[in-house]
DNA sequence: TATGCGATCTGTAGCTACTACAGAAGCAAG
DNA sequence: CTTGCTTCTGTAGTAGCTACAGATCGCATA
C-alpha cells in the first residue's frame, strides 16, 4: 500500500482521489494555467505537493459552488499576488450569488410553464396534443 | 419595404427576426438536421416556407423551456413520423420537468452555501478572508 | 442599366469545461 | 524480470452555439 504522509509528493491519481477531480481534468487545469506545473519524477510523472493539493481542492469546491473557471482564476490570481482584501472576495461572492438567484428565477418560470403545459394534456392515446400545439405556435 | 405575406418564402434574416433565432444558429440547425434543407433562390439564398417558420418557432420555444437539442429532435421525429400520442409527449414533458426541479434544488443548496459564506465575511480591508479559508480547506 | 450597399453564402475556428481515446512509457510488487 | 496498474502526450470529441473572412446575391435608387 502506498503511503503519501511523508513528503514524497502525490501522483496525479492520488490528487484525483483526494479531491474528486478527474485525472484528465487535473491535467486540463495545468494546461489552462490555474494549476502550476508540478515537479516530475525521473521518469516524467507528475509529483504534487500539499499546497497544490489545497489549490486543487479550492478549485473543486469553487466549481461545485458554481463559480466559473474565470471567476476562480480571478480569485487565485488575487491569492497568488497576496493583494486581495476580504471586501473584494465578498464582492465576488455576492456577485456570484446574484447570478445564481437569477438562474433560480429563470428555472422557476420554466417550471411553471411546464406544469401548465402538462396540466392541459389529457395524456391520452390520441395523436393530438396541446403541448405540441403550444410549442408549434408560430410567432 | 419587403413584403413576405405572399408565398415568396422567407429569407433567413426574416426567419431570424420572426423567431429570435440567430441567423448562424438557423444554419446550424440545418447542419445538424433538425431543420430541413430549404429551397434556394436562383442565386443560392435560402427560401423558407411557413411550415419551416413554425418548426423553427417550435425549436426556439422548446429551447427556451430548456429542452435539449436531442429532446427536441425526439419530439420532432415523432411529429414528422406522425406516430406520437399525447401520453408520450406528456411523458417527455414531465421527465423534463423533473430535471428542471433537480436543477432548482441544486441551485438552492448552492445559494444557501454562498449566503452562509458571505455572512461570515467582515468585508473589511484586511487580507484575511473566511471565504477563501473555507474554499482552501484541503479534503 | 449601372451601382451601391446590405443580406446572405460557405467554410472554418472559437467558446466553456471537460471527457475520451490511442499508443507508449513509468513504476511498484512479487 | 515480469506483470499489470498508472501515467504520459497529443488529439479529437461533447453541447450549442457564435464569430469571423472573403465572396456573392439581390434589391432599391440614380
Amino acid at each position: 500500500m502506498a503511503d503519501f504522509t511523508n513528503a514524497r509528493g502525490y501522483p496525479i491519481g492520488e490528487m484525483s482521489k483526494r479531491t474528486g477531480v478527474n485525472i484528465e481534468t487535473v491535467r486540463y487545469y495545468e494546461r489552462i494555467n490555474i494549476m502550476p506545473k508540478p515537479d516530475r519524477t525521473a521518469g516524467g510523472n507528475r509529483q504534487y505537493n500539499h499546497d497544490q493539493l489545497k489549490r486543487l481542492s479550492f478549485i473543486k469546491t469553487s466549481r461545485e459552488l458554481g463559480f466559473s473557471i474565470d471567476e476562480i482564476r480571478g480569485l487565485l490570481e488575487m491569492v497568488d499576488r497576496q493583494d486581495f482584501t476580504c471586501g473584494e472576495v465578498h464582492g465576488l461572492t455576492v456577485g456570484h450569488l446574484a447570478s445564481v438567484r437569477e438562474k433560480i428565477k429563470g428555472l422557476r418560470k420554466l417550471e411553471k410553464a411546464l406544469v401548465g403545459m402538462a396540466a392541459e394534456c389529457s395524456q391520452g392515446d390520441v395523436p393530438d396534443c396541446p403541448i405540441l400545439e403550444m410549442l408549434f405556435e408560430a410567432r
